[in-house]
DNA sequence: TCCTTGACCTACT
DNA sequence: AAGTAGGCCAAGG
């Protein structure tokens, strides 16, 4: 039982339908980091649940999981698409520039980080809430 | 339960 | 710029 410990009014959807959510919103051209999804979905500190799910889908069909990105701008998940280099691709349709280093492609989150403020990550909490009524 | 695994993160070199 | 250390936390064995 997943919520047997949820107080009255407490938060009942799960984090991965938060997620799904969340990348949806992630405007097309731009990149999220999996830390910045998670404290979207109002659990900072579970970036690694993010990877998690993108990898197992567990946020749903059609999440465009080739705009997140790690904290450094690195294409840390290029590996897991089904396609070798389908990431690099999707984002340069995006209009995003991907660079490879000799080691891994990245992307400049100055200039296409996603940005986003405190009262958008509110207002995703109260959307969520509201949903799970 | 305890232990290990990871599409991670920040801070520090 | 790139590498390391320590921390983080859900999932699965």
């Amino acid at each position: 039982m997943e919520d047997r410990h949820s107080a009255p009014g407490e938060e009942k959807m799960n984090f991965y339908e938060k997620m799904r959510i969340v990348c949806m919103a992630i405007p097309e051209g731009k990149v999220a980091t999996y830390g910045q999804i998670a404290m979207l979905c109002g659990k900072p500190g579970n970036s690694r649940q993010v990877g998690y799910g993108l990898k197992h889908d567990l946020a749903g069909p059609d999440v465009p999981a080739f705009r997140v990105v790690n904290g450094r701008g690195e294409l840390s998940g290029a590996i897991h698409f089904r396609i070798h280099g389908l990431q690099q691709e999707l984002l340069r349709e995006d209009g995003v520039d991907v660079l490879w280093n000799g080691n891994i492609w990245r992307v400049d989150l100055k200039k296409c980080g996603w940005k986003t403020t405190v009262e958008e990550a509110e207002r995703f909490q109260r959307l969520f809430a509201k949903m799970a009524k």
